[in-house]
DNA sequence: GACACAATACCAACCGGTCGGTATGAGGAG
DNA sequence: CTCCTCATACCGACCGGTTGGTATTGTGTC
């Protein structure tokens, strides 16, 4: 992290102390002696706090963007097996602490949607635009698999990100990662019944 | 509200204000500000600020079981219809903007899980409280069903929570309501297809 | 007059943000 | 090559306002 600039320590930093502590709990002077650099810094890079949030939100879009594209749920040859060890890779990553694996843009949007709307239009960017990626493969399973209802692909992948949100919230409530996992195999279980597949054990990993 | 005493209209104003903009962005002249309140009464009535939220937290679980309690969910014979009037029960709270429909508990439990145990443990109580009153339909729907499944009664019920509060993020990140109702929506789904019941129109109001 | 309750004045610490300044390095002129 | 200029990156003391919390003084009701 030592080679890093400041602006890109800065981001690094932001997202860490705001997963463990909130968005307003965390003090520009804190996230300056985090990622060690002074203020002066700071205020060169982002013009106020709320526009280091917004870039925040935009550099975990990048991030948690480039590590789901090279993950391997992609793999398989059915669409509803992608689909499925998309689930199976979300609940895999539910280990530690609630600040190290709950979502920044999540917890940032709860305080920030009525304060700034630039902020709660990056949050809402990084959520949706994650959704997004699973569109293609549940539009296929859809298809594939002959499946009818009044929903659609969307509002399904928009279905699989609330439940990952809410299965935050109740880790932080309960300070256990295994609440959690819970719902994530309730949603995994959801889509095996709406898809008419059989119970399976995961086939990834 | 004129006739409460400082303390309850200091409850009701901190429910009203964390859910528009959070708990640490909430200031106690604010919260004093709104309750018509002095700053004495404040500190007469509770220790610190956090002990405020210990107390809303309490205060939320007492008034929302009373809503709850009073609702008319209950009067079905059937116990999953029971369960799936909660469902559209809760749906039908999601009116207005996140702030009126959202939840205290959640939302604080989100900021304050990392620097008080007491908050903590108070929306711990106040969420998994709540799910437990819907365990006694669950339970009585699995052994009318015949259901078989690796899944508790428990885990089904705070997996709604779950759900729902999953809703509020993304109903905060997109301003929209009716996102949050569309993953109410999957879950009802999710309850009928565990429980074989074909989908049906809701049967209460 | 005892006691719960509330109003006001006040405090030190901390907040986001400012500002004058320095370090470094690229590019052009001679 | 040397010198000058300019832009970018960074520094840290400082500012006014706000924060959670305290101390003191009423005041209404048994």
């Amino acid at each position: 992290m030592l080679k890093l600039d400041a602006r890109t320590k800065l981001l690094n930093a932001a997202i860490e102390v705001v997963r463990a502590q909130g968005y307003a709990a965390t003090s520009v002077d804190e996230l300056c002696r985090k990622a060690g650099v002074t203020k002066g810094a700071f205020f060169h890079h982002f013009e106020t706090k709320d526009a280091l949030a917004v870039a925040a939100a935009n550099y975990w879009s990048e991030t948690t963007g480039a590590l789901f594209a090279q993950a391997p749920y992609h793999t398989p040859a059915d669409p509803l097996d992608r689909v499925l060890a998309y689930i199976d890779f979300r609940k895999d990553l539910l280990q530690g602490t609630p600040a190290e694996f709950s979502c920044f843009v999540g917890t940032t949007v709860q305080e920030a949607f009525g304060s700034s709307d630039e902020i709660r239009a990056a949050c809402k960017a990084s959520i949706f635009g994650h959704a997004e990626t699973l569109v293609a493969d549940i539009s296929e399973a859809i298809r594939r698999y002959k499946v009818k209802g009044t929903w659609t692909a969307q509002s399904l992948a928009l279905h699989t990100q609330a439940v990952l949100q809410g299965a935050f919230i109740i880790a932080k409530a309960s300070g256990s990662a295994t609440t959690a996992a819970d719902s994530v195999n309730h949603l995994r279980r959801y889509i095996e019944l709406l898809f008419n597949r059989k119970p399976t054990k995961r086939k990834t990993k």
